[in-house]
DNA sequence: AAACATACATACATGCATGTTTGTTTAATT
DNA sequence: AATTAAACAAACATGCATGTATGTATGTTT
């Protein structure tokens, strides 16, 4: 069956996008051919090579298919600037555990970046994409800690940087140890815990 | 030249793992060929055959090799138990970070285990040892963390298998980071900062 | 209704990576 | 000294992944 209806091969194509999502992150990008990802989504390699231009490609649509969600989480989160900043922070960071342990495609996504792929050459969109946005978030969030800093809730002796870098080392850290192997500890229990402890030692010991 | 003498073929063993070493952190293990392994070994892959099964047994071979200083550190490191457990949980998180930083070896294996290997299957040699040597640590130090609470150096309130796991994720988020760019921030101030912040943090209140 | 463009399937050409086998030279063995 | 066996090199066979080119049936446009 050939040429079906504009809305039909925009179907094709998100269940091409399924089925890359899924056999990348069970089997690995480069340990995953053209022509598997086109069996699993039912069609063949023809119909991957019509919607994208190569693997990196659909690699690329599929980063910007999740990224449109977490984008919108940032700008909602920055909105809601009640409260402290480091609670901000910490309802941040409690945020992406959230949405890897339980959003499907977000956790597919990550897994794929941290376990299911190789970063082999620095034009690599996926790269430019990982680091790009996070250190977006790490220059945004820089800010919060001097903020929180000013109002007394950080201690002085620590660099703002070095404190938010930190802190999200801690959650990929996090992250990366349970895509791992899931079983060996709770991801939101261990998460919390260890961000809150990680936040009480910026306060002030006075405090 | 062939059939050297039983030193000159472990020299060739050597410059294959040197170069194995070499292209995987540059390029990704799955994106070097074993070709491309002899050639910057300056052999043929008749070579690798002889020396290694295929290129799993490769990758085994390479981990086995550093595995063993590790090993070692690990040991005198729990010889040298004076001290309260804290700082000794501080050291060696401080010593991996060094480590890392510091030997070339031990930072092209770290730098192929978190970037440039793809987790693919169960079975993976590199899986199995990457799992059994983090869970064999933190269970060691899960003994730690249990004797710091009981010396009243650890908040009652927090469980030690997640404070551990905290810890280690930090450790492990903070080399996964500053591999991604190393020119991004300082490793060894910002580990410091970071690790001795989370330490902090798992004081009590009142202390 | 005719012309065109889209959404694929199919076929083809190429190249590379792997694993194996065979061959050759020289150290080690007896 | 003769035999064996190690340490490779070179050649072979195979398979798979990619990219492209072509074919075709059907929606879409005018």
């Amino acid at each position: 069956m050939v040429r079906r209806t504009k809305e039909d091969a925009l179907t094709t194509r998100g269940e091409l996008l399924d089925a890359a999502e899924r056999l990348f992150s069970e089997k690995g990008v480069s340990n995953t051919s053209m022509n598997q990802v086109a069996e699993a989504a039912g069609v063949t390699r023809g119909a991957i090579y019509h919607h994208f231009q190569n693997k990196l490609d659909l690699i690329d649509a599929l980063m910007e298919r999740v990224r449109l969600p977490v984008d919108e989480m940032r700008d909602e989160l920055a909105q809601t600037y009640q409260g402290d900043p480091i609670s901000l922070l910490r309802a941040r960071c409690l945020h992406i555990i959230g949405q890897v342990q339980d959003d499907p495609h977000t956790q597919a996504l990550v897994n794929i970046l941290l376990h299911k792929c190789e970063y082999v050459d620095d034009a690599l969109p996926i790269h430019l994409r990982h680091l790009g946005g996070r250190n977006a978030c790490i220059t945004e969030c820089i800010l919060l800690a001097d903020k929180a800093k000013t109002q007394g809730l950080v201690d002085e002796k620590y660099d703002s940087k070095a404190a938010v870098i930190g802190l999200f080392s801690l959650v990929d850290g996090l992250l990366y140890n349970w895509l791992l192997d899931q079983d060996y500890f709770d991801l939101s229990q261990t998460a919390t815990q260890a961000i809150d402890t990680y936040l009480a030692g910026l306060k002030p010991r006075g405090a």
